[in-house]
DNA sequence: CCAAGTCTGTTGTTTGAACAACAAAAGCGG
DNA sequence: CCGCTTTTGTTGTTCAAACAACAGACTTGG
């Protein structure tokens, strides 16, 4: 890991390199790595500690009964994920956390960031108003995923999506963080019937793409 | 208000009644009325302060460009909404918020809950810690909403959402917080095809209900 | 470099859900 | 109590998306 990882993620900002580290050990800290493809947390269980992605990135999936896929989220290097979960202990996870390459993580006891202990770690306080900057953000990007699928058509869940990439991205071109199989997941849709869309979406002159890289032309509010 | 309303919500959990009165000043605290179908905060704007439903209950919604209602929550007396967006400063809403019936609700200034103001309020850090809890149970509700929708078939996700509901309430039998047109929104379907799933449902055995009082007969597992 | 696997795009078929329109029932106010 | 509004249920039609099957492009590792 290197040296200002950690003062530069939402979590730890605020407090400096060396006292970021030296909490560490009063988290339980410790580092995994994954392959592609690895679950990291199975839903049902209940997660005792909160992860902090270091290198590579992780999914969100919820696998119902028919065995639909659902990507809830996309979580990149100096992101969480269960912090959720860390907040209320004992309760099971209802997602899936998966490897999307070959990842680090590292993992936080989250009872012990919430206890209120006195001795060596004078940024507790910190670090708790870090998680709910944190937690809110989540809770925006649960609402944005809701956002982009509450149209029923296909091309308007896409320029949901792709719009707001844009906006996110602040120009017109932009590269997104799923293949897509895993854009079908996330907008929940079927992904050859998403294919078939962008190309008509591309022959009505509304975007260019080419693997996950899109442009979108000038009018992507239409429908 | 009723005098210990306040120490039995999740926001003031642990302050006394009294230190919560106190409190209320130093959080710049008003209420307000609604008339049912009012909307309380707009999508688009700035929300100022979080907002506590003291009497009735309000939805989150999202209202797509081509019309669409989606319901994302539901929000009963003693909760909040809006904090996501207190706890972010400047970020515009995404949802409206509009009051299910008449109801009462108390604003509290977001700003001044999460400064970390020395003077009157020991009671500061409590409340940070307690709307980490309530964020995080917000977070679960919208991963529950995904849950629910992410089946493909409006029979699954009634059933997604009935069987959640019958294990919420320990019971078979439940009354649910929406109304047929409402259900529709939340589970993003149509509200007509919706209604006459529900008949298929009933004659199949699956279960009964009456207005919004269902009763989920035995293997609501089986699609 | 080649072979095996993965990812993406294309097409045709089928189906389930949206939509529209209406009837019945329930709730509400005067 | 009665008329008006809202809610819920029913039916038929239409259409968009799921689904299945495949071909070509792209990766990757031996």
């Amino acid at each position: 890991m290197n040296d200002d990882f950690l003062t530069n993620t939402t979590l730890f900002r605020g407090v400096s390199s060396e006292d970021a580290k030296a909490m560490l050990g009063c988290l339980g800290a410790y580092e995994k790595r994954y392959e592609k493809g690895d679950t990291i947390f199975h839903a049902g269980v209940c997660a005792q500690s909160m992860g902090m992605v270091l290198s590579g990135s992780v999914n969100i999936e919820i696998d119902d009964l028919w065995g639909n896929k659902t990507i809830l989220g996309h979580v990149e290097a100096g992101q969480l994920f269960a912090e959720t979960y860390a907040c209320i202990p004992g309760e099971p996870l209802m997602v899936n956390v998966v490897a999307c390459e070959k990842s680090e993580v590292l993992f936080l006891n989250a009872a012990k960031l919430l206890c209120s202990c006195q001795n060596s770690c004078a940024h507790h306080t910190k670090l708790i108003r870090n998680l709910l900057q944190i937690s809110a953000q989540k809770n925006l990007s649960l609402s944005r995923r809701s956002l982009h699928t509450s149209s029923k058509s296909i091309r308007g869940r896409l320029l949901s999506y792709l719009s707001e990439q844009a906006k996110q991205n602040g120009s017109c071109q932009f590269t997104i963080p799923f293949n897509r199989q895993q854009l079908a997941d996330y907008l929940g849709v079927d992904r050859s019937a998403m294919s078939n869309e962008l190309s008509k979406m591309r022959s009505d002159g509304l975007l260019l793409y080419s693997k996950s890289t899109f442009s979108l032309r000038q009018s992507p509010h239409l429908h």
